[in-house]
Formats: structure tokens, sequence, C-alpha cells
DNA sequence: AGGTAACCGAGACGGTACGTCGTGTCTTTAT
DNA sequence: ATAAAGACACGACGTACCGTCTCGGTTACCT
């Protein structure tokens, strides 16, 4: 949640006196991480985090100032930052897999973490930044750079507002992750990858990637004009 | 936010006795609307309403059990059930004019709202059933029927998986809605549904819609194959 | 603690709204008291009157501000506003009643109540003000007026710095009372009453009085100049 | 506070390691005087002291274990261990200047830290045990021996109860500082000497001391049975 | 015209959680 | 060994809001 900056002098700081008792911060983390889990974030208050962790909650507002802070933290302090996927092949093919993993992930136990944070996100600005910051970022800029590579390759046209492909792609996966109308799995994550690249990639990288015609169902082999 | 059984016997039960104010039950709505406004949800507790609206919080409770079935109701009754939009011409078009009218009505004061109810419908089951239900579902109901009335007419080819046509179109608008990472407004909606007809819609339709290719932002007289 | 205008002004308010709770009010009395008596003024917190009550500790708040006013009005609410001492007789004897009669009640349990009020009342100088109002005061009032009568009756001279003998009365029990080097029993009230009354009662209120001399011992028979 | 024991066992065990740090003793008596003079025994708190003084709490902690133990001491080292007053004259001259020299030390700032001390004293049995033991039996002991003195001289009967005697010279004096319910000066500390040796004292003694008659005002040239 | 039943305002009540403060202990580096 | 810094567990503080409750009073329908 805090500037990079502002940890650097921390750590300088933080030689003299008792220093901080890191397996506390593990068992906070692990705390909040359970009562979300078992018992929702109404449940997660500070006082229970404090009371499971076995700390005070002096502690506990030592180093976070917001509950949510605490569960981007658990987050993504389990979720290394990077959402694995498969990097080989082309950048279209690791873009797929990191939308397939990117769904996974939203249903996982931490999904329901980021959740949360999301909802805290919309009441609180500060909140807010830090997810943008520190989640949905990195995640668009992975997306974006994939993208790039698929540009130069002459996969994608170069005139593609990349953002707006962006927003296609994540979208309606977040759509269904925070409102819940329909069911969110992997196999969605690939049905919308494949209608965004039906319009956006040309027609030889639709081909390896065995995108199929939204319509049809068929394999791109598929000749529009015919 | 009750079924409308509920609301039936309600209306039975209240021939006796004196009748609910109508009066304090508009003050309680402009109350939470001006609150939320103003200072946030946060701010916007119950106490403060009733304050606010110069009823006791009993009037309150009486009338809605959460804070977000206010909220929703205050939505609802200012914001038309529907949402208005040209009907006039073909169902792609009227689609699309649906599509810029709802991301105008996500940036309004009552959009404002809508967050604050959907991010109380993530931590709260009951909120979030009741938004799908009285906000989401007819939007989605709306849409759906313009599509399957040109799938009727032939511009969308009757295999086309219509819920992932919905998510695609919703999706990123709500997703900038919700985590605001990139300015959401009627031009982005536009953008969005053109890029979800390019791929979807026959050629024909997207002459008639003048959807650009997203890659060229040529207008779609686009020969695909030279 | 209050003042007397605003009980009456709060009695005439208060018809609006649901009243206070008397049962309340007694219970969270009566558990400061036990709390006092059995583990001290540091074991007395709100927290524990509160629970100890089975009141919340809002309702504590709302009708004493400081922890010392509740001990306060356990005190006097229990001790009647006046102790009690015989009247008959001249307004000596009566004095000497009431001294002996003091002495008991700064023995008493409830004295360890006036105990814990001086010392917060040293602490802040709200309590002082409110236990010198309602304790102190009355106290010293009703013996003035005793040696008023006296000096009325001629048993006093009128120049006599009633004051000063006031002081010289209540000084030393509550000297002993606080300091707690001596112990403190009706027989040393009286024994200080005799050697206040040696210095400034007439030979012959002495002589009724029974007073012996400081000195001797002896009953005032005694005569100074022989 | 400690016994001399644990005087004499730490000088000896001090002879290894890095000593005890005098500046930080003083600084932290000064801190705690400071804090008690401005701001008050309830902003004298054991963090307050070692931040003002520079030390950490640790230090603090170990060299006293009440926080009235460093106001005892505070006071205590500044007030030279015995109230200075004129041993030149009589006994029970030397006396009437010790009254008034202890009304003055009352009135000093010093008297503030006894106030505290006094209060604490009333809650804790360990600071009520050191204060007597430090302060309040040297300052009877000096005047009993004075008293007795007088009784030697044949300025006080011999069967006289000093110790009542010792209650009626201090208790109206504290009364006074503790409940503050009149002005304490060394004028009212005469006064209630007097009136005490009037009771006690003989004729001749009296005389000498030009002891006003309570009631009367005269000096005690005073013919009583006249 | 009264009865009656549900309404309304005010505000006290028992709870739960909040975030802060003070206490006394502990753990580090430095002297 | 002592010192400064400061983290730590503990527990009380006083406040905010929750949802419920009891008051005195107010409609407006229904005998």
């Amino acid at each position: 949640v805090d500037d990079d900056t502002t940890a650097e002098q921390a750590a300088e700081l933080r030689s003299v006196g008792r220093p901080r008792s890191e397996a506390s911060r593990q068992r906070i983390l692990s705390a909040a991480r359970e009562l979300l889990e078992q018992r929702g974030l109404r449940a997660m208050t500070i006082c229970a985090i404090a009371e499971r962790a076995g700390t005070s909650k002096v502690t506990v507002y030592r180093w976070w100032s917001h509950k949510a802070a605490i569960v981007l933290e658990a987050m993504l302090s389990e979720v290394s930052p990077r959402i694995p996927y498969r990097r080989s092949g082309s950048p279209l093919e690791s873009l797929r897999d990191q939308m397939k993993s990117f769904a996974r992930f939203l249903m996982s136990r931490n999904g329901r973490l980021l959740q949360s944070v999301v909802a805290e996100g919309v009441l609180d600005a500060e909140v807010g930044h830090a997810y943008r910051q520190h989640w949905v970022k990195p995640r668009r800029d992975d997306a974006r750079s994939l993208l790039m590579r698929a540009v130069e390759a002459g996969e994608i046209e170069a005139s593609v507002d990349l953002e707006v492909v962006l927003d296609a792609l994540f979208g309606p996966l977040y759509y269904r992750f925070l409102i819940q109308h329909a069911r969110l799995d992997p196999a969605f994550a690939e049905a919308n990858f494949e209608s965004v690249m039906y319009g956006v990639a040309s027609e030889q990288a639709r081909k390896r990637l065995g995108v199929r015609d939204p319509a049809s169902g068929r394999r791109v082999v598929r000749k529009r004009k015919a």
C-alpha cells in the first residue's frame, strides 16, 4: 500500500529498537485469510484477527491502516504477484493462458479476498488506489506487453486500441466475478478470449490459435466472404 | 427488494390504522441519496439518514431491512425502471443506444448509488440477490431480447452464445465502473459495442451500423480477404 | 453532581422519549459499590461496572461523566445525605455526637468510597468540587449551625472564629482517615472534640459536657488558677 | 522507597558494568516534576516522563517501581529531608515555626507533588506506606520531640496524649490541603497552633508564646477566672 | 363520535467493534 | 551492565452505530 521509498526508509530506520516480528505479521495475515474464508468480511474484524493471531490490536494497526490493506497484502503475499502462465509459444497463446489462469485465480480462495478488497475499494478511495496499483495494473501490464509483442509479430494490427482490447479481455471476467450473475470458469475466459481475438487478430494468428468463429463455432478455416 | 407477495399482503393489512407516511419515505430516500453523494457510503449510516430525514430510526427500519435496500430503492425510484433508449431503427441500433445510455447512467449521480449497492452486494448475499433481480436482470433481459430480434432478422447467426455476447457488452462497462482504472463514457460504450459487433454481426449489419474495423478504424467496407 | 437547576430541567425534558431505566441506575451504583469494596478503585473500571451491572458501557457514561461521580452518588444515595446523630440535648452534645457518628461513618464500608472520591478529587478539579459541594459542605453546615446555636446559648463566645473550630474538629479526623498513620475511631473523635472544646467552650459548658482537661484527664472541675 | 539493604546491595553490584547514569535519574525526576506542575497527574504518565527526559521507559522502571515513587523522590530530593525552621528559642516557639513552615511547604510547588502522592497512597497501600515512612513520620517525629522537650520544660503537662496533640496540629493543615475547602496559609497554621496550645500549654508558656485566647483574641494576659 | 390499530418522534437500552492510550516486558544495537 | 529505541501483549478507555424497546402523541379507518 505504501510507496517503495517509504519501505526502504523504514528498513534503514529499523536498525534501532526491537525489530518487527515477522512471525506476528505472518500470523496476522493468516488469521485474516482464515476469517475471511470461513466467516466473511463482516466477521473479519480487527479484534477477531488480533485474537486469532495471538497478537494485540495495536500490532495490527501498527502495520496496516486499513482492514483492506491487510487483505490486499494477504492476497498478494500468497498469490505471487504475478499469476503464472505459460510464456512458451506465441504471445497470444500466452495471453490465452493468462486469461484462463486469471479466471482460475478469481475462482480460488484468494479470489474471495480480492472480492472484499474491490468492495472496500469502492467505499474507500485509498484502498481503491492501492489495489489498482498493486493488483490491477500489473495484470494489465502483463497482458499489454503480450499484446504489443503480438503487434510486433504482425498478429494484431498496430492501429488497434489496446486499452479497449484489455477491457474486453478482463471486463467480462470481473463482471461475472463481482456481479455473480453467471458462473465464471476458465472455459468462459477462453470463450471470451476467442471472441475478442476473432475481431482483433489476423486470420493467420486466429488459425494458429484455433480460434472458433463465435457464430458457427467452426474452426477459423472458415471463409468469411464465401 | 421484497417479493411481490409481501407487498400485496402489506397493502391489505395497511387498510386499518394510520397509513404509512409517504412524506417520511421520500425524505428518507432523499436523505440517503444526499448523504451518499456528499459524504460517501461510510457516512450514510442509518442514524445519519434518520436524523437528516427528520424521522426516527424505527421508521427507517420499518420499511427497509438493509441499508442497501434503501439505496436500491432510491436508485430505482428515480431511474425509471427501464433506462430509456431509442427503439426506433434496427434492434442492433437500439442495442447500441442502450449501451451508450447505460454508460451515461453509470456516470450519473445515480451511478454512485449503484456502486454502493454492488459493493454491499459483494459482502451480503441477500443484497446481491436483490440488485441482480431488480437491476442487472432487467437490463440484460432488455439487451437479450434485442439480440434475439437481431438473430431473427439474420443480423446475428443463430448459433452465437448470446450470454457471452451480453457479458462482452456489459462486462467492460462494469469493469471500468467498479475498478475505475480508466474513464467510462458513452464513447467507450460505443467503441466496445462496435468491437463486439465486429466479431458477431453479419457484414451487412455491420455496414448498416457503420461499425469500424477495430484495427483499421475504417468503416467496414473493408475487404477481409484482400 | 450537577446543579439542581439542570436536574429539574432534565426531569421536564425527560417526558419525551423512552424514560431512563431506574433499575439500570441502581444496578450500576450497586456494582460500583461492590467492586470498590471487594477489589479496590483500581479494579472499579467502567467496563467491569457495566459488566457486573448487566448494562452497556454507554448507559453508564450517559448518566455519569466521571468514575468518581458514580462513587459519589453511590455513597450519597446510601448514606442518607445527613449522617444521623442525636439532636436531643444541648447543641454541643449534638456536635459531639455528630463527630462520633462521622468517625463511625469514615470507618464504615462507605468510608472507603469517600476515600476514593477524595483521592480522585485531588486529581480532578471537577470531582473535587462535586464532593465538596455534596459532602463536605453539608457536614460543615450542620456542625456550624450547632456551633452557632452554642454561641447563642452563651456556651461559646461570639468572637470565636468558627471556621477554625470546624477545621479543628474535622481536620484530625480526615487526617487519620486519609493518611492512615493511626487508628480512627469514635473514641478519637471524642478525644479530639473534647480537646477542641476545652479551648473554646465556656467553663459551664465544659462541665455540662464532662470535658476532661487534656492534660490531667481530670473532669473539668479543675480550677485553672489554683 | 526501597529498604536500605537494597541500596547497599545495589552499590555493591554496581561495581561491574556500565554505571547508572545520574544524569538520567535527574532528568527523569525533573521531567516528572514539570509534567505534574504543568499538566497534572493525569498527564504524568511513565511514557511522557521518559519521552520528556529523553530516556527509555525501561530506565525509569529500572529505578522506580511506582509512579508515586518517582514523585516521592522528586519531592524529597528537592525539599531537604527536614523542613527548616528556627530552633532557637523555646521548643514551642520552634514548633510554631515548624507549623508555619510546613504550611508554607504545602502551598509551594512541591506541595502539589505531595498531593499526588497522598492521592496515590489512598489507592495503593505500598505507596501509602512509603510516604508515611519517608514524609509523614519524620515530620511528626520532629514535632513530637519538640513537644517532649516542652513537657520536660514543664510547658506541657506530662499526662497529655501527645499523639492527639500532633493530630490536632497537623490534621487541620492536611484537611485544608487535601479537601481544599478553604485557603491554607501560614496564618492559618499559626491560628491553629495557638488554639491547640491554648488548651494544652501552661499559662506561663502561653504568655511567652503570646497565644491569644481563641475567643477574645486578647493576648493571654487574660484572666480566666475573672 | 368514539374506538382502535398502526403509525410517528424521541431517545434510552444492550451490544459489538472501533481506534487510541498507558502499562510493563522484551529484543535489538550501542556504549 | 546499562542505555535508547521501539515492538509487543494486555486491557481500559470513550465513541459510533447497530437494531430493539418504550414512551407520549397522531392519524384515519371502522364501528
